[in-house]
RNA sequence: CGGGGCGUAGCGUAGUGGCUAGCGCGCCUGCUUUGGGAGCAGGAGAUCGGGAGUUCGAAUCUCCCCGCCCCGACCA
């Protein structure tokens, strides 16, 4: 494109930049952040949650990253490199290769050996760890790289907040005993802290289940957002994810004085709102309050699968005006796998009449076998209206601990406001959605067990060293960044992040403005400060003005008609502010700003 | 993997059996314009996702495949 600028240097300038703006919001771009960072021309879709980063981007990915790295080299913690493609043996030692499913990519060399793309690398810091320390002495030690991971997700979605490819940056600590665990995992929490400070990323550490990797101790960095994948509550004495939570158990009441059950008829009411409907119309059943769902005990069947294929079926009696939540369910049965029970599962178990499913047909020593747990609001002295096992029966006031004992407890239904929780101590007082951009936990010593990395203790005795393993996404974070820094115009980056740090803009085709605006520009560049400068010619001022709120640098510097006065526009992304400032003193209110 | 939707030029889209596939943005040439996505004139750009079929005739109907997006189950 040409340009007002003649043989000048400026840092980047539009008329040369690897750049297309587009006007309109993609198609296939639902979230704020994948929508802008394509129309703002910092990325393109290569693939299936496979994104290019074009030359804005990559600066704004190069400063997160730096970022990243700067603060884990502050906390100590050492940089290296692994390959992103990996033999099959270290997975195999230590099972993940199968454990690990479908989502990882597996693939082979001419010679037909397996290979994987790594998903994330603790067989690798493990190994390398063993193959150079043996001593206490040695430790501890946290070491980290900056790696693109892949994991062949079955649904990639919204740009780059979950790919198949994406940077992650991952850290392991390895020490003696558990108090060192402790404090190396503190250690990295502080670091994620200054880390997420300076991105400008809001965010809470809430409780979580450390999942996939085992491990104990477990906390998520979640970024709030409606675009987020995961739900978090907050009570009064912390925060959590829905997973994590638990469900403060009701207090058992005595069961003398309670009045016997009884069977009634409950023709057509194989659903909680019919038998609901049915019982407050019923002359006999009626009470002076009306019946709610909550008076009723609902018995939810479900299938698991386990790791080895073999299946069984586990029964979940919730209050009626609950559901269990398929997350908390999913994270509390782990690593088995649960599916839905079928019409063709129910004709193996004669005893159950769907719809009429009581506690009497349930329980590991029932005729059905089937393991049944109920909620911790169900507890001893309790009274609920249920399934009596025969269509259109139902019995009312069934006592447990007097006329039914379950199994144990499940602790998985959907959680409300005002819920009362013993993890994150207190009541419910928010339920929100947030993007995990960080997530740290004590390993223990699974990987060290399974890959032996043991080292010799002050008596000279092998002790198998404890591991701690700490992710932050890098890419997932930009996105975050967007996610919670924009307007209608644009993105807003922070300063720490932007692109550049001014977005200079020529307005008018006046040859002294471009030869003020590359003085300017010099100037900046002579403060350490990056500046892109609009110097399209033809392009009117409407396009440039939208161009620069679109790709969202902090500071946009306006040269144009008041140059004549001496005077540039200095606008300020974030406050809207628009200030005239003297040309003398421009680069000293430019870094102010800063 | 289940459910839903979609695939027409770089982007956004119209076109549900009939002529040379239309429009806006963007792109190229010329002139004009220059403080909020300019105007006029001319122009380039499309295997209508791919394959097979039905038909005198297919972007349009049928089947298969591929890809994308959304919702659900997994994760940084």
């Amino acid at each position: 494109m040409k340009s007002i600028l003649k043989g000048v240097s400026v840092q980047y300038r539009m008329s040369e930049l690897f750049l297309r703006t587009l006007r309109e919001n993609p198609a296939d771009a639902e979230v704020a952040s994948h929508s802008l960072l394509i129309r703002a021309g910092y990325l393109r879709r290569a693939a299936s949650g496979g994104y290019t980063w074009l030359p804005l981007g990559l600066m704004v990915l190069q400063k997160v990253t730096e970022i990243v790295r700067e603060e884990m080299n502050k906390a100590g913690f050492q940089e290296v490199h692994f390959p992103a493609l990996l033999p099959r043996e270290p997975y195999e030692a230590t099972n993940r290769w199968t454990e690990y499913g479908p989502a990882l990519f597996r693939l082979q060399d001419r010679r037909g050996a397996d290979y994987l793309l790594a998903p994330t690398h603790e067989e690798m810091f493990t190994l390398l760890v063993k193959d150079l320390y043996s001593s206490y002495k040695d430790l501890p030690l946290s070491l980290y790289q900056i790696q693109t991971k892949y994991r062949d997700e079955a649904r990639p979605r919204a740009g780059l907040l979950r790919g198949r490819e994406f940077i992650m940056k991952d850290s392991y600590s390895f020490d003696l005993d558990d108090e060192g665990l402790v404090v190396s995992y503190q250690k990295h929490r502080d670091a994620y802290q200054k880390v997420f400070e300076r991105l400008v990323i809001d965010y809470v550490i809430v409780s979580a289940q450390s999942g996939a990797m085992g491990g104990s101790a477990s906390e998520e960095f979640l970024a709030p957002a409606d675009a987020g994948e995961d739900t978090y509550v907050e009570t009064e004495g912390g925060a959590a994810n829905v997973e994590a939570i638990q469900i403060k158990p009701a207090q058992s009441i005595s069961i003398t004085d309670l009045p016997a059950a009884q069977v009634h008829d409950t023709p057509d009411t194989a659903t909680i709102e019919a038998l609901v409907n049915f019982c407050n119309q019923n002359e006999s059943l009626k009470r002076s309050n009306q019946w709610t769902a909550a008076d009723t005990l609902k018995n939810v069947l479900m299938r698991l699968v386990s790791q080895d294929g073999t299946t069984s079926v586990l029964a979940i009696g919730i209050p009626g005006d609950r559901e269990v939540d398929m997350r908390r369910l999913e994270a509390a049965v782990y690593p088995e796998i649960v599916t839905p029970f079928t019409d063709e599962d129910f004709a193996k178990y004669p005893t159950l009449v769907k719809g009429y499913i009581g506690p009497d047909a349930l329980g590991i020593k029932s005729k059905s076998k089937i393991e049944y747990l109920v909620d911790p609001r169900v507890v001893s002295g309790t009274s609920w209206i249920t399934g009596a096992n025969r269509t259109g029966k139902h019995v009312f006031g069934l006592v447990m601990g007097r006329d039914f004992n379950p199994d144990g407890q499940i602790d998985v239904a959907d959680v409300r406001i005002g819920d009362e929780c013993v993890v994150p101590a207190g009541k419910v007082i928010r339920l929100a959605r947030g993007i995990e951009v960080g997530h740290i936990f004590q390993l223990g010593r699974k990987y060290a067990q399974a890959l032996d990395l043991k080292v010799l203790n002050e008596n000279g005795e092998q002790v198998v060293v404890t591991m701690g393993s700490y992710g932050i996404g890098v890419t997932r974070a930009v996105a975050v960044i967007a996610e919670q820094h924009h307007d209608e115009r644009g993105l807003r980056w922070p300063r720490t992040v932007t692109p550049a740090d001014v977005h200079l803009v020529i307005a008018g085709k006046d040859e002294a403005l471009a030869i003020a605006a590359n003085q300017l520009a010099d100037q900046l560049n002579a403060q350490r400060l990056s500046v892109l400068i609009d110097d399209r010619v033809g392009v009117s001022v409407g396009v440039k003005f939208n161009d620069a709120e679109l790709i969202g640098i902090p500071t946009v510097v306006v040269i144009g008609k008041k140059y004549a006065e001496g005077l540039v526009e200095v606008r300020d992304r974030f406050t809207g502010a628009v200030d005239d400032v003297l040309l003398s003193e421009l680069v000293a209110k430019v870094k102010q700003l800063h």
